[in-house]
DNA sequence: CGAAAACTTGACCCAACTCAACGAACGTGG
DNA sequence: CCACGTTCGTTGAGTTGGGTCAAGTTTTCG
């Protein structure tokens, strides 16, 4: 019966759809300590070599991306995020963070305390649950990721990036499913892609061309879902969106 | 007191590593349902598409790796495993593979109850919290190899592995730190840097003209820890070997 | 000992990179 | 609301790291 407006609310929706709740496992999330930020667009979030912040990161509103470097200088950007995705799983274990994340776009973020959050996903099985699930979805994209930049051709490569992208925008409810606005510059898609700017340009506007991709700045749309779903050679599996309550 | 040579005495070191546990704990985990198993080499253990088998695998003796495929037949090793490492985390709390499992030389694996493991994990926090750790790890070896296909020369790339490849196998206690054998055809090196096994030929016998690497058979020498490091622009950080009980 | 698998090597090719310049869009302050 | 600096996108020309194809050679193993 309770009419908060609370930003715990939107994490209890989120695991909800994990795993069933009931009302105590509802009223243990929504009671977490907790405190919600705001963060300018390219703002880091956590920095390789540091030790975990007191609070761990889920986003609200906004995109983000987890990035490491190169000793030669040269970035790779290893995943997207959206709202709804967790930022800090990753320091809710480990003592020393490996990678970088960095805000995409403005953010607002809920931190929830770690040490808080750490209990209740040790303590509460539903709760626990759904945190597992949402990390093993992050670890079977990070095995697509290597792939797609490990043996996928620059055309691919870049459609398989804009499909997960879509996809995951849709089933977030932020879009229809076929148009949507990617706020990434082509320097930061070559970075998710393995690829160079002028080689992202180049396959970009190849794509275009070839009326598989619309773009207007930022804003992307597919003419046949199934034409770049196979060009991409894009198997929305891994994404395990079906993984919904399997109760 | 128990003199157990229970295989399940493998687990409880290996927990122990990670997590403080009581004897409260190493009891529930030395009575997990479990069966041992041995695989013949390129066997398959999980494939893409199955639900979860009834066990979990726990590798006993051994390697593994994960492995994925194109559409175009190319394939991609997004992991490799050694003794001590769990090849069904994923499939703990997922209900569809999403890639194949494949053991590399003969193996030999403890499978513990699949429901007996996921239930201890969600409600003993000791051993939950060692299995969130094994996880985490594992997510941050996959953001590592995105990183090294995604951004790194050939040279670079697979110095990159041969390393990881060196600390993880002396971490277990299974090498000395600078000569090992590793039991994979450059074919399988290919795979694992997304290169061609040509290339990978090439490049190899170029690192050791260069005297970087020594090569017999498939045993692998460095001669200087601190040179090989450098050209593969390998830190250790990633693998959180130190992330050893902060109890 | 013989067949299959793995490793080598050479010759050639091409997808993607580099370098460099220019144009378009954005945002910020006056 | 315009001027202007900055970031982002676009394009051309030339280069190269790594791929392809194909033919040996060595190793492994039944």
């Amino acid at each position: 019966m309770q009419s908060s407006a609370s930003p715990l609310d939107f994490v209890v929706r989120k695991l909800a759809t994990r795993v069933a709740l009931d009302e105590r496992d509802r009223a243990a999330i929504l009671s977490l300590p907790h405190v919600v930020r705001t963060c300018p667009p390219s703002s880091y979030l956590v920095r390789e070599g540091e030790s975990p912040h007191k609070f761990c990161a889920l986003i609200l509103s906004g995109l983000a991306f987890r990035q490491k470097s190169t000793a030669q200088g040269a970035r790779q950007i290893v995943s997207l995020h959206l709202p709804g995705d967790f930022l800090d799983l990753q320091n809710l274990f480990l003592e020393i963070s490996d990678h970088n994340v960095q805000a995409l776009t403005a953010l607002e973020t809920i931190g929830i305390e770690r040490d808080a959050l750490r209990q209740l996903t040790l303590h509460n099985p539903a709760v626990g649950k759904a945190m597992w699930t949402e990390a093993q979805v992050e670890a079977s994209i990070y095995r697509e990721w290597v792939t797609n930049v490990g043996r996928r051709d620059a055309r691919s490569r870049i459609a398989h990036v804009l499909c997960e992208f879509a996809l995951r925008m849709k089933a977030a409810g932020l879009c229809a499913g076929t148009r949507f606005e990617l706020p990434v510059t082509q320097e930061q898609l070559a970075d998710m892609a393995g690829l160079t700017p002028v080689h992202v340009n180049r396959t970009l506007r190849s794509l275009v061309e070839d009326g598989i991709v619309h773009r207007d700045r930022r804003f992307i749309g597919f003419s046949n879902w199934s034409e770049i779903r196979a060009l991409a050679d894009f198997n929305p599996l891994y994404l395990h969106l079906d993984q919904i309550d399997p109760a």
